[in-house]
DNA sequence: TATAAAGACAACCATTTGGTTGTGCAAATA
DNA sequence: TATTTGCACAACCAAATGGTTGTCTTTATA
């Protein structure tokens, strides 16, 4: 098992998802992060640091602050890899259905 | 920690996405499908275990074959997600813009 | 200035994950 | 019929995951 730390990753775990649906929405601290998400400041700060080493949160210091700011430009890669497989998918269908139509003949 | 065996869960694995993809493009085998995954065979058993367990994979047996066929609807969820995150994520920008255009005045 | 708040760092822990090997059985094939 | 193939089941294992608590430093605030 190697240690993979990317955007699938990223988005795999429940409450990494509400963090960054919540920074979505503009910037935050880790305190205010947190408040509602019924964990210690240290388990959210844990999740933000997996964000921010794959890229999906950048940081800045504002005082004694860390405030978070998502980037989520990183996401069209689950994206792309989604929409890459249903194409796929849907492709075989019509494979069929030019197959089935072929026969109706 | 609960036992999650959601999409983003089960996409998280590169394994399983490479699984995904192969199924995606028509129906195989277990065997097929660890052909050349560099893993045993209980290994992708225990994928293709995961991928159905949440609705990814249906199987159904031929003689002795597990055929397994991809069901990517699934992966709606997945793209949801994602959509309405960047829908906030573009909107605080537009927010800006309007402000921006606005002191501009 | 004394105290509270924000968060970094480390140690610790249980559970999950992702893999392995071995055994056994049913179906296909030589 | 004897052998091979496909795969299920179980036991095992190391590492990763997701959480905890405690201590410490720095910055705000009463």
């Amino acid at each position: 098992m190697i240690e993979r730390r990317d955007v699938f990753q990223a988005i795999a775990d429940p409450t990494r998802r509400i963090i960054i649906s919540r920074l979505s929405q503009g910037p935050l601290n880790i305190t205010q992060i947190g408040e509602d998400l019924d964990m210690s400041k240290q388990a959210i700060a844990k999740h933000i640091k997996i964000l921010r080493e794959c890229g999906m949160i950048v940081m800045n210091q504002k005082g004694r602050e860390q405030v978070c700011e998502a980037q989520l430009a990183q996401l069209d890669e689950v994206t792309d890899w989604v929409m890459q497989s249903r194409k796929l998918w849907n492709q075989r269908f019509e494979k069929l259905d030019r197959f089935l139509a072929s026969t109706k003949k």
